[in-house]
DNA sequence: GTTGCCATGTAAACTGTTACATGATTTC
DNA sequence: GAAATCATGTAACAGTTTACATGGCAAC
């Protein structure tokens, strides 16, 4: 009765969307923008069998005029309850700093699942939560960047800039969010 | 006989630049801008000690005036000979999609370790490979904007951008690399 | 009729996480 | 003398990687 990985979440999110078999799962890891999954399949289908163990997702055999089984899997409801409960947990400051892949993931996944109410309100948390790292982290550069080799220093800088980028992309959703919250109303 | 991780590299890393105890890796990760790595003592005390089984890293015990044991590690030649070629190995594009953080991590032990020359090369490796996959998830995302969820357009737009200001980064170091040599020169 | 892709999986080895454990030293 | 911090580790477990294995189907 562990937690899942963060795998074992995109692999919900992703038969929540349509029910998929392993193989399917695979290319979409191997040919889209998801790509930073790894497609093996030593990684798929062993988290996919824990899904279905813990009950989170079912398979179920399509026999399509052919011998070649294919096992399609579909999300369960206890399942959609598991991924909204991780997708709803609140960001966390550690999350910004050491889980910053997860988010994304989450917030990819939000607004069909959970949402919009609740996908403004994850830009409002991610946005304070990298206000307040982003200080902490130059700061560090300001007090060491004397005694730092030059690659050093630059590979600082570019993950300072990366989290600046990250917050005005985190602003700009907001803002577009309540415009088009205005245009319904 | 096993390649090491992510980790065993930085460790390997920052003894180079001084040789240090468990601990004091511990509070390097606990407190610096080295924050994405764990600090918990079940993967550091666990790394060190494959360092030291593959003859990698020395640890030489202290007892400086008081009875409170602390094993200082250092690098040995052969573990910087391995450092020197995780170092030296080319960027390949299945880097920057999947093990960026690698790339960053390498780059800021760079010049200190391989020197300059290596580390211009391979600022242009990394701003070739970016330059290549960027305009993949570009055209994937003209492709499925219209089939996507708002969520999930903008939180690909955020990693397109991501990409774009590495790519930025990138050109800038070479820039600032360039102008330091004619400086020289 | 053989090459290559479709589709599924397993096994071993390794790494990292979480939680626990221990004893010494400093600070109040 | 109690609490916090120094400093080191271990144990159980889960997850990932790499490599291997299998058999059906399609094309040429």
């Amino acid at each position: 009765m562990n937690d899942n990985s963060l795998l074992g979440f995109a692999l919900l999110g992703l038969i929540h969307q349509q029910p998929m078999s392993g193989y399917d799962l695979r290319k979409i890891f191997a040919s889209t923008a998801w790509g930073t999954f790894s497609d093996s399949p030593g990684a798929i289908y062993p988290a996919l069998g824990r899904l279905e163990a813990r009950g989170l997702a079912r398979a179920t055999v399509l026999e399509s005029s052919s011998l070649r089984r294919r096992r399609v899997f579909s999300i369960a409801p206890e399942g959609l309850a598991a991924f909204k409960e991780w997708l709803m947990q609140p960001v966390t400051y550690d999350d910004v700093i050491r889980r910053i892949s997860d988010l994304m993931v989450r917030f990819a996944f939000m607004d069909e699942t959970v949402g919009v109410e609740r996908t403004e309100e994850f830009l409002g948390e991610f946005a304070t939560q990298m206000a307040a790292y982003i200080p902490t982290l130059q700061q560090f550069l300001r007090a060491h960047a004397s005694k730092m080799t030059p690659s050093s220093r630059l590979a600082l800088e570019c993950g300072i800039q990366e989290y600046e980028m990250r917050l005005r992309w985190a602003r700009s959703c907001i803002a577009l969010y309540e415009q088009k919250r205005r245009n319904q109303a």
